[in-house]
DNA sequence: CAGTCCATGTTAGATAAACTTACATCAATT
DNA sequence: AATTGATGTAAGTTTATCTAACATGGACTG
């Protein structure tokens, strides 16, 4: 079992991933509807988050804090998957731009206070690197 | 945050323990009951198990395999937690003997072919050492 | 060999946690 | 003023977990 298998192993029930994060089941589950996550379920259909998707929330969290929209967000988390997988073909160029667009964006915020509590990533903290 | 308080912090749900460590939910309130471990509660009364726990009751399952009872398992666990805690104090000789007289049979038995699956301690594979 | 004990299985009934769906709210846009 | 996006909230249902009690089966013991 790689790291990437730990990071995606669902473990979490959304009692603890609303305790870890700090949002609320509503806002977990809104971010599921619009595709930001996609947790795993038990049989009984209840959701189970890996350390990947807690990961992620956070990362929301603090997206959304700096004004991005939900579409915004779907935007940057795939181009970042993307990345991850080390897929080295040329990029198209729109996307990227965007991708810049919005993480200057970001950094901009972050120099002028707006940048709460660093939600670093959970998983840091956990999983071995 | 350090080590310590990230392997004791409460998070998986009996559910996911048991496919952690394949122990039915009675041998993992027996082990309870018997004070092997201790896992916290949720306001409702919901066990919360951390890392240390999921640890312990790999360790719990092997040592039950090799034909230790719960009594001397408690010992054992008991003591490594002393140890653990760096206690250089000199070790009361009975229970020192007895430690090593178990953990003796234990390394026989693997000796013998007795020893399944190697169930390490969860928490290796997780958290940063 | 009948009786105990230990670890675990199983069942019942109760409670907590989580689910979906629908409607409400409220700030920001249009 | 109307619309939209993100979130709150409530109702009703289902799943997960809880405790308590009794059952079982193998290992030991007198």
């Amino acid at each position: 079992m790689n790291d990437q298998d730990r990071r995606s192993m669902p473990l979490f029930s959304i009692g603890i991933v609303i305790k870890l994060t700090e949002l609320t089941a509503r806002q977990i589950r809104y971010y599921e509807e619009h595709q930001l996550i996609a947790p795993e379920r038990t049989s009984g259909n209840q959701r189970l988050f890996s350390f990947n998707d807690v990961d992620k929330l956070l990362e929301i969290k603090n997206l959304l804090d700096n004004g991005l929209n939900i579409v915004g967000i779907k935007f940057l988390l795939t181009e970042q998957e993307k990345t991850e997988l080390k897929q080295q073909k040329a990029p198209d160029l729109t996307k990227k731009e965007l991708k810049q667009i919005l993480k200057n964006e970001l950094t901009e915020a972050g120099k002028y206070g707006k940048v709460s509590l660093r939600q670093g990533e959970l998983s840091r903290f956990f999983v071995k690197h």
